[in-house]
Order: C-alpha cells, then structure tokens, then sequence
DNA sequence: TATAATCAAGACTAGATTAGTCCTATATAC
DNA sequence: GTATATAGGACTAATCTAGTCTTGATTATA
C-alpha cells in the first residue's frame, strides 16, 4: 500500500527513545511507556532491531536495550529497514531483470529515481538529529500549553 | 510494506497503452494480451480508471476504453492514485491531527518532506512523456536483438 | 543460591489486504 | 436479434498486519 507499517513507526520510536540517554539500558516497560507503544509488539521489534545489530540488549534484572553505535551514525533509513527488510517502492527494483519488462518499461526509470530520492530524505537524518529535533519540539509544545 | 500494488502496476500499464493511440478505444483483451495483465483482473482496475474519470468507457461492440484527457495533461501520480487511492507514506500524513503525536513527533517532518519529494517525481511525468519512452526502450530492445 | 526481573523465541489470532476468478445484468454496433 | 463489451458484485486462497500469550534462558541482587 505504499505506506509505512507500525513495525516501522514502532521501531523508529524505540530507536530514539533510546537516543534520547544511549548508554543506559531501558526496558521494554519503559520504551513501552514512553512511546505509547503495546508492550508484547514492542518485545518483537526489539528483537528485530537487536538481531540487525542496531541495538544491543542485555537479559535479566536490570536489563534492556540500548544502541549499539551514536545516535549520530543511526540514519533513519537504517532503523526503518531493520524492522521492515529492505525497502523497494515498486517489484521491479528488488533486482535487475525481476521484471521482464525492464527493457521496455517505461516506468522503471521513474521508480528507480522516486526510490533514490526518497533514500536521499531517509539517509540524511540520524537519530541524534531526530532526538534534538524531538527536543526542541516538545519544548515548544509545553510553552504552548502554559 | 511500502510498496505498489499491481492495482498501481497494471493501472499505469493499461493508461500508458491507451497513451500510445489516445481516441482509440481498446477493449480488455486487446490490454490484458499487450501489457501482459489477468483479463479478469484488469476489467476491476479498467472499472476504477473509468469511475476516476481519467478513462472512458464504451460498452458493447466495438466498445472498450480510451483516455479522458490528451496523455500530456495526465500525470503519473494520478494514474496510482486513480488505482491505490490517495497516497500517504505514513498514517501520520493522512491529515493534521491523524496522529497525536505530531507536535511532539520529529519524524512527522521528515514523512512529510519524503512524500512532498516523491510526488515531485510522480507529479512531473505525464503519460506523454512515458510513452515516449516506451517506444523509444523498445526500439533499443529490438535494436539490441538484432 | 533462590528469586525476581528481563529478554528470546515462537505459537497463535482476528481482521484486512492482495491478487485474483467468475457470474449476471446492461448497453451497443451491426 | 445477436454477438460483443463493459458494470457491478460475489467469492476465494494466500499473505500481511497488528497484535497477544506462553515457555524458556539469562542475569542482578538479597
């Protein structure tokens, strides 16, 4: 459908979440919390995003997550494919000649470059620039409120 | 996921074939056999093109369908939504306030600036220039047979 | 070392979507 | 009147989505 599922938003909000302090260990209660995100879901993600090697975890009392690199060298793209495996906005870009019709299709070209300048936007933004981002937005939001 | 649909793929097939001889009306057999889509399949999508009012319809003998609109006035983008619906790369754009997160999310800004640069693409090209091409691919293809 | 906390892995589910097929009714050219 | 087409809708199998729940392994700490 051409849209980002939950695993995606999920994760990304985990991800910062856990760029907001990226040494401490927070746990699948917390990041479930704080990101209003349903408990048992977040576990699945967590794995995924563990198992990519994004994120690393640490089992038993006082475990949890935490990333495995600075929120600066996190791009977005990064965290959205962990949890959804690559992205590819038509079939016919996964590989050369998985459409028959590459050599005649006129919208192959179109796809590959809509593809590329989405992945222009997705790579440029890190988690640490998305956690400032988040910062300064949720200041705003509280002075807005008072 | 992401991703087009064949709702998306075959729309813009079927609209590109009628682009190559835009007054003529070709039926449902004439479309499945060249743009290689299930007959069946492509009568629902030819019915929503129709309903779109980017296509019209012409029942019984030498009905079929044609173009509403000369190719150069029809864009991509309006083909896959014609199809698809309106495209939204994360709920969180469907319209202000779909999300409650969005004065505090940092992410929200990034989806909106992702999809603004997507419809760029599909908005700037029209079913003349696609086809254009097409003839153009497909001459190098048979050249390249040769 | 017993216990409580916490992640890992996978089974299970209801509902929606995808990618079709098929049938009946209606309209039109000849 | 008949053959040809679209219109509309019912139907389906397979997959995806967005979860929930259970069991098992690991770890900090009293």
């Amino acid at each position: 459908m051409l849209q980002l599922t939950k695993d995606g938003e999920y994760g990304v909000r985990a991800v910062l979440h856990l760029a907001s302090d990226p040494m401490r260990f927070s746990d699948i209660k917390e990041i479930s919390a704080a990101q209003d995100v349903p408990g048992n879901y977040l576990a699945k993600i967590m794995q995924q995003l563990a198992r990519s090697g994004l994120v690393r975890s640490r089992r038993g009392a006082k475990g949890g997550y935490a990333l495995s690199r600075p929120p600066r060298r996190i791009t977005l793209r990064e965290v959205i494919e962990a949890v959804e495996g690559p992205i590819f906005l038509n079939v016919c870009l996964i590989r050369k000649g998985e459409c028959p019709r590459d050599a005649i299709c006129p919208v192959h070209d179109v796809w590959r470059e809509a593809q590329r300048r989405l992945f222009e936007v997705l790579d440029s933004r890190t988690m640490e620039d998305l956690a400032g981002e988040g910062v300064k937005k949720a200041a705003r939001a509280k002075g807005s409120r008072a």
